[in-house]
DNA sequence: TCCATTAGTTAGTAAGCAGTCACTCATTAC
DNA sequence: GTAATGAGTGACTGCTTACTAACTAATGGA
């Protein structure tokens, strides 16, 4: 029996949480499971976190957080609209890739169809996400980077879904090639499309 | 007690769970719930299918048939490249419109660390959808109907992500928009972005 | 009409689940 | 040094899970 504060226990067992939420799938993590990994009975568990939904909304904000932060370092390494934009998405792929049960609990039920403040709070994250490259698509359009036809929303949301549909793939191909990498071939050649062609661009 | 065949209700019974899938979560779906929302008592499954893993190889059996046949019939609509490229999104966002359960069945844990056989179902599923659409942009190409620039294989894989992240967006927010309208909205930004401009157009 | 087949039942099992309760003992403030 | 605090335990509860065994009765072919 080893002995850890309150606030330390707390957060290795978020980050348990989180490691095996990957391992065995956020809907058959069980706090038995958890206690376990920690090193603790099961009833353990439960003098940190009253209810196991308490536990969830933990990792939840965990996760708000931690990317949120990373969103902020990325925005704050350049100034050009575009940069920024490979940026955000890099720093995306990388989350995902070092946390790869992130895609896993949006998916699971644990928030879908039970815990309503959780997918709320998940739904925000992916808004606010979506908020910052819209901004910067905005921004590249005005600048006169990108085509005039790219509306920065649906510019966006295909962005988003290239970030999602890739993170699919890669977990269901047992994840066999890198993310960021491959992530960064496909947005270079999505902002191809996205930049003016020589017979649009603006006259000087 | 109503008395069926055993073709017949093992068709109930995987329609019951492709339902209920969406309704509870994959995993969170349980014999018992199948049994009673097609009226049997929960030992009757098991008459049927002899573990739960048998029914749930059967829904992939169920949902690798139906797509398949689905993308046949569009692909026999029009044998122009760019139109079967409409034709195949389209129909595939109405099969996840008409079949909620498909998205979250393939991010369950219920294949993808318990059920290899499943996942791999699954997995070479979306690449016959992926070889699909890589074909008709290959064509495209050919026809000298979009951007030279555009590698198919590139091309295939940032529309299936549109498909799927647009998936979990709608999932997300609690379906409030039309998947296929708002996903062809969506695929004819992309196709546009795909589309020669008109300094590309070869030379007559 | 009777009989074989088979869809379905009732009753039960072992295992696993989240959560409770009364307790112990290590740490820390005084 | 001692008392209060609080992290952790062991034994438990009620519930749900997939699955089994033995039996029943509806159906369809001879």
């Amino acid at each position: 029996m080893v002995r850890k504060t309150a606030a330390a226990r707390k957060a290795e067992i978020i980050a348990t949480m989180l490691r095996l939420a990957d391992e065995l799938g956020p809907d058959r993590l069980t706090t038995q499971a958890v206690a376990d990994a920690v090193g603790l009975t099961q009833p353990g568990v439960f003098r940190h976190f009253t209810t196991k939904q308490a536990l969830w909304q933990a990792v939840a904000e965990a996760i708000d957080t931690t990317m949120s932060r990373a969103w902020q370092t990325a925005l704050a390494e350049s100034a050009a609209p575009l940069d920024r934009l490979v940026l955000l998405v890099r720093t995306q792929l990388r989350q995902i890739e070092s946390h790869p049960a992130i895609p896993a609990i949006l998916h699971s039920r644990e928030l879908q169809s039970e815990n309503a403040a959780l997918r709320d709070r998940f739904r925000s994250l992916m808004m606010r996400f979506q908020a910052l490259l819209r901004a910067e698509l905005t921004a590249a359009r005005e600048a006169g980077l990108i085509r005039g036809d790219v509306d920065p929303n649906d510019g966006a949301v295909l962005l988003i879904s290239l970030v999602q549909g890739l993170a699919i793939r890669w977990a269901l191909g047992n994840r066999l090639f890198a993310l960021e990498a491959e992530g960064a071939r496909l947005l270079d050649a999505q902002l191809t499309l996205f930049r003016l062609t020589a017979s649009q661009e603006p006259a000087p």
